[in-house]
DNA sequence: CTGAGCACTATAAAATGTCAAGCGCTTGAT
DNA sequence: ATCAAGCGCTTGACATTTTATAGTGCTCAG
């Protein structure tokens, strides 16, 4: 039951970078290692999400996760050379955005244009 | 009381391309316009969901839709300059999703890991 | 004439993401 | 020594988003 006929590398890619936090991880971990809740405050998740994409981007050898100690807990997560090379991709995300998008355009575009909405035009942290 | 301390362009962007289906709406486009069912099924997105994409695509500048008849309905969605300079963003993940990813790796970290899911490795189209 | 297709909306159901709280333990301030 | 806070991460209840399905009014291929 072979359920591929064939792979695109390019819709897997997609299908993987358009999950919920995983560019926004990415970016974040491309800075440097960090624990999990510092990363979860730079990019906003809650932890219940975050796990869950750690887990998945782990799993995939984007990310790598080492224990430092269990007790206290201490955990260090840090992108692999896979991981690294999605530099690429975050630099070319960076420049259209510095090219293509104004503050003013994605107010307007934001989800129903609500004022007060929690993740509206800023960056979390970082 | 200004909302927005700053404006990150790079969280920004990341923000817009990580929502489920842009970057598959800007990969199909980039080949070429398009009508609307024709690019629901060659992402593989539901009329819904497609709408809404379309729509705060649209808004924000990096697509156009053209109305051609009202009566036979026949309109055409096509990038914009803007739109048109996402191909570098979809070149660089194309280049790292042909260096990285392979088919086990994906399909081992597909959610769950459960088999029959609808979406696990293949694309809908194109 | 019949069936199919066009662009898209309405509705309800399923999937997904979020919040708040909390575990056992250590550290910094008091 | 005592107290609040923080670490990584899970659980369960809840909000939001995405999905499937069906239909609209009309025109063309068979």
């Amino acid at each position: 039951m072979s359920d591929e006929p064939h792979f695109c590398p390019v819709y897997a890619s997609i299908e993987l970078l358009q999950e919920k936090w995983n560019l926004h991880i990415i970016r974040s971990l491309l800075a440097g290692p960090m624990g999990f809740n510092d990363l979860g405050r730079a990019v906003g998740a809650n932890p219940t999400t975050l796990a869950q994409r750690l887990e998945r981007l782990e799993t995939l050898g984007v990310l790598e996760r080492s224990v430092h100690s269990v007790m206290p807990p201490r955990t260090s997560y840090a992108l692999t050379c896979s991981g690294r090379a999605l530099q690429n991709v975050i630099d070319a995300i960076e420049q259209w955005g510095r090219e293509h998008l104004t503050p003013e355009l994605t107010a307007s575009a934001a989800r129903g244009a609500a004022p007060g909405a929690r993740a509206a035009g800023r960056a979390p942290a970082g």
